[in-house]
DNA sequence: ATAAAGTGTGTGAATATTCACTAACCATAA
DNA sequence: TTATGGTTAGTGAATATTCACACACTTTAT
């Protein structure tokens, strides 16, 4: 699944669409204007709609598994490398604020049964690292274990996805960065290996 | 802002097309097919689309309210009370899951200002009734103060949002209420006032 | 060297379908 | 009689998609 140089350009003029006005704005018609040319060249590079937008999906999934994989690989402590994970997601999301659809499509369900399979792909990539690094986070103790790495995971991306989602709302005014550390911090504080103390 | 009868039933049945197929499949064809009428008849009962959705959402605002207020009226403790306000939550969805729509009406936002408003009401009003709950806790030592009462509201709310959404996406298959109540008791855990162990 | 064939990328016009919405008319019950 | 809530039959606008065609390159065959 090769994406060709022209195919690249258009997914990111798709996305550009979504950031400015969202789902309903991405028309053929748009899109097209956007890249300048007629709508039918459009039909050139995909085979119909669908496919730009799985495939910008697909990009991005992939993109993110890379980046993930990267970001972390060569540091050791665990907290360092959530602290990383979370910094490149903001970063690249800083940059490319329109592909936030694709992690808040949670009410755009609609489309497409390919197209919710990439949407849920996305969150698995995401799940995956974030997983593998809470885990070894707990065998070093560094974190606790009261609660599974499955559970202390639902409980960050939660936390995680509702911080991207006041950035959107805002009307990305806010510093996503700046705002994400502070959660960051937070979170580690609440996960940190601890004991009651009553 | 009284709602009518026949009222109610076309913002429910607009609850169930969303959740069955998103936003794109609210159509006021789809609706009134599942009212049982001709489309124009829609119009006997609202001013057209916008006054559907918006009806809906604020109804949904209002139950909210008042269902959150009263679920917690006679409980002290915190604690307790948390949970009692998050059951309330999972048996009005368990009850209603096409008002889930509330939850992530992320996908309506780009249709009118008027709509975006009410969605962050429906926020608002949750994040409301939480920060009471967190704030009368953290006075009453039973949560960590270690965190400001925004912060853990911030990562509850997440995580409950999460929660809804991956029962959302399995299709409803698996216990809400049950698994919920997991979830609350593992944020109960983290939130502890506590002491780390290093 | 040059003609022929193929490829990639564009155009403008036309397509059928769907959209939210409206006008004119009709039945029933207060 | 009149308001209420329904009907049928439309409207224009927007949608994604297809069509025949054109132009510039590159490759291949002679």
């Amino acid at each position: 699944m090769e994406i060709k140089e022209r195919q690249l350009e258009i997914i990111e003029a798709a996305g550009e669409i979504l950031t400015e006005s969202g789902i309903a704005g991405l028309t053929t018609k748009n899109l097209a204007a956007k890249m300048g040319f007629a709508e039918s060249a459009l039909y050139r590079h995909f085979k119909g709609k669908e496919e730009i937008i799985l495939t910008m999906l697909r990009y991005l999934s992939t993109d993110m598994d890379y980046r993930l994989t990267n970001s972390v690989s060569d540091i050791d402590s665990p907290k360092e490398k959530l602290i990383a994970a979370f910094n490149n997601q903001f970063e690249f999301f800083k940059k490319n604020p329109h592909f936030l659809v694709a992690i808040f499509s949670d009410g755009l369900l609609e489309e497409s049964k390919a197209i919710n399979e990439a949407i849920m792909q996305i969150m698995g990539t995401k799940r995956k690292h974030l997983l593998q690094i809470i885990q070894q986070g707990q065998k070093q103790k560094q974190f606790t274990d009261a609660l599974s790495a499955d559970e202390l995971v639902h409980i960050i991306m939660g936390s995680f996805r509702l911080h991207m989602l006041q950035w959107r709302l805002s009307g990305f005014t806010f510093d996503l960065k700046l705002k994400g550390n502070k959660l960051m911090a937070n979170l580690l504080k609440l996960i940190q290996p601890h004991k009651s103390i009553v």
